[in-house]
DNA sequence: CTCATTGCAAAGGATTTGCACTAAT
DNA sequence: ATTAGTGCAAATCCTTTGCAATGAG
């Protein structure tokens, strides 16, 4: 299957911070760390609960928080109503595009914005300290009428 | 004070879609459209309540509801956990600056995000709806120590 | 008069917290 | 053994909804 290791990284935080490490934590890590989507904590908990190794609600969120904090993860918020998380990777700053029709978010990067937002910032004064680009639109796939290449999972999304 | 008939443009519109004209809406429209501020559903009833014409939680929601129907106000969602209301005034689509210090917005203009944000979609199969841009950092009032020229109102901040 | 709006309180969805219980070290 | 994590349910926060009372046209 792909991720045997994922959670590598997250032990080795845990331990260097002298926590305990849970079944329970590696479980969401190994769903959020080896998902290639923007899942929500909800996301999280169904697919565990689909992989026969439930995880109570608020453990899902504690260890969601964990794993913000240890950098592995980072937090988004696109507007929806909730939060959705995704696994670090190389990516560091890149942008979003969001299907207002099927949920899926594509990521992309453009350096050009960095620079951008910087100058926009200090022309009003402000020292800038990240920025936030979401676009808004219709993917190919739902454009199309093709059902296909969307979330895959059939648990995650429609919410 | 400035705002004499800043709601006679909901007047019409709410005359012009046979829905009554009540004190309450007209005392929500008044604080939201004579306002430069992103305002709150909490900030407009808080507002209205230091203002002596306390309007009830679900009127004000459901004013804004019909205020931003109208097109007269438009509805923002900076990631804070609850949403933000603006009037329309002339600028139709402008950027957000916002101090993560104080909590203060301020607004621009920049038109090669729209034509680059169109692009940027296109490049991966989207059909551009709309985009958002937030620019986090902090303000020169915060960064310079200087309470000044805030929100100016203070039964808006802190919440 | 007649129907839509209002206000209050209950309902909701997402996320957090209190606390007894269980497990990691 | 100790200490921290876990689950469940209660609690929050923002927003919506049900419904009897109220007010606009």
């Amino acid at each position: 299957m792909g991720g045997a290791g994922v959670t590598d990284a997250f032990v080795a935080y845990l331990r260097e911070h002298n926590q305990p490490v849970t079944g329970q934590r590696l479980a969401v890590a190994g769903v959020v760390l080896g998902s290639r989507e923007h899942l929500s904590a909800d996301d999280v908990t169904r697919l565990l609960d689909a992989r026969g190794a439930a995880v109570g609600t608020a453990t899902v969120y504690r260890t969601l928080e964990v794993l913000v904090k240890s950098g592995l993860v980072v937090e988004r918020d696109f507007g929806e109503g909730f939060r959705r998380y995704e696994p670090s990777r190389g990516m560091p700053n890149h942008e979003h595009l969001l299907c207002t029709a099927c949920g899926t978010v594509r990521e992309f990067r453009d350096e050009r914005l960095e620079r951008m937002t910087t100058l926009m910032a200090e022309a009003h004064g402000f020292a800038r300290q990240r920025h936030r680009l979401v676009i808004y639109g219709v993917c190919e796939e739902c454009r199309t009428g093709k059902g296909s290449s969307g979330p895959a999972d059939p648990s995650l999304r429609p919410r």
